[in-house]
DNA sequence: CGTCCGCTTGAATCGATTCAAACTTAGTGG
DNA sequence: CCACTAAGTTTGAATCGATTCAAGCGGACG
């Protein structure tokens, strides 16, 4: 719209990491203002992917890491049995696809949740970058420790929580990184389907509904859909950590 | 024993990467032959941990890691209600404590299972030396991305497959992991008691014990304690590969 | 307008847990 | 060297949370 200005449409889209509002949570976050250009050089900017359409597949031979911009992402492995299990959602300014940096192929597949734009990183453009920038190196290994750590996190919520304490993990979890960008951490939309939810979380979908309703009905949130409102974060927080006392198991909630 | 030769023993002990038989496993795997002694003189090999030892702590300033040289360390986050959730058995070749590289503490506690010797890596020199050596960096990435991998497995475990699976699972696993070592996969000894099996695979050691007696008397191994003879080692492919065909849960076992 | 898909709700079932208790093994001290 | 305690393991019976199966509901879309 509007007179568009003159780019040579030829030329690939050099990207300015440094003008996107998601510089402080994104890769340039970690490397020198002059050094920026290094990082610039090899990613490809902001491809919009569509609802449902796949990123990369599990097994593929791998190529690249993504940056989520906007929209979001899940990931997830198959079994041979054909058995999905959601191993992970991306919101912007996170980093899809560190569970394959260092392989050939990806471990898991990624999946646009909605209508979504990504930021591509060549893995091997990357790997070489991270030897001549020590702190990008070190960033790297700093998420990809975090990546390990959330996931042995997801093991002990899959393992130790009823239903209540998982989903108000998740319902915290996604309030704290809505906020991080900016964003209402107490009325957001839900970027997946009750179903991802529940394979995410260990659970049915039916269990999930219920939770939810139950969450409802003890005036702790409002939901319509994937429309969320949390009217009592304390309570969530609450049911998360209740898991302490509860571990005592001695008297009753 | 006999004439000791003569060491100094001042000089801190130099390291023989090459010489040790788990080279071929360990972080020398990745470097090139000329290039060992610059890893060598970064590594304190072999500090001996009593059994129940702590080798580091959670939330404690982060130091090394550590390749194991012989026997076992189990790593385990705990929760602020203090509930454990073992994270992962480490074994001879194996690299501990990767989930905290690049951070400031160490996200876990590792434990010697039994009397066991470990080769100390510092993570300031070992992340300088991924800087100098591009194929060891490569390396780490990967291990990572395995690491990253292995804990997405075990949340597909805990969250879809029934005890049995659970258990053959890691009982195939632990046979895989002696078998890489030259050692019998179907008679072994478990490093670690049934509590902390139970703990990691997310059941009551009830249940674990349960399964064991259960799969003795379908004939599908022998266990005395901790000594374990793998009798039918297809059996329990099956059981864990079962979850696809019990997915359809139509007819019965 | 009717179909499909995602979400919700109810009732019955089941696997694993909890509680309780016996048993085995290993380690300690008399 | 054996008794004795502590820790780890096994077994049984009752209970419970979450699942499964079944059905109804609402909105989206051709």
């Amino acid at each position: 719209m509007a007179k568009a200005i003159p780019l040579r449409s030829v030329s690939p889209l050099k990207a300015s990491c440094n003008q996107c509002s998601l510089s402080n949570l994104c890769l340039p976050l970690a490397v020198e203002e002059n050094d920026l250009d290094s990082l610039e050089n090899i990613v490809q900017q902001g491809k919009i992917y569509n609802r449902g359409e796949h990123v990369f597949d599990q097994s593929s031979p791998i190529r690249s890491c993504f940056a989520v911009k906007s929209g979001s992402i899940k990931t997830s492995i198959i079994t041979e049995s054909g058995e999905e299990q959601v191993t992970g959602f991306f919101m912007p300014g996170e980093l899809v696809g560190l569970d394959s940096l260092g392989s050939d192929q990806y471990a898991c597949t990624a999946k646009a949740l909605e209508r979504t734009s990504l930021c591509e990183f060549p893995m091997d453009k990357l790997e070489e970058l991270t030897i001549k920038l020590p702190e990008l190196q070190h960033h790297m290994y700093q998420l990809m420790s975090k990546e390990i750590q959330s996931s042995h996190q997801l093991a002990m919520l899959l393992s130790k929580n009823t239903a209540e304490e998982r989903i108000a993990a998740l319902l915290l979890s996604l309030s704290s990184r809505f906020r991080r960008r900016r964003m209402s951490g107490t009325t957001f939309t839900l970027p997946m389907p009750r179903n991802d939810i529940a394979n995410f979380l260990g659970l049915a979908v039916e269990t999930v509904s219920r939770v939810f309703t139950r969450f409802q009905s003890q005036g702790i949130l409002r939901a319509k859909g994937r429309e969320v409102e949390l009217l009592d974060v304390e309570a969530l927080q609450t049911v998360t950590h209740e898991v302490s006392k509860q571990a005592c198991r001695s008297s009753q909630s």
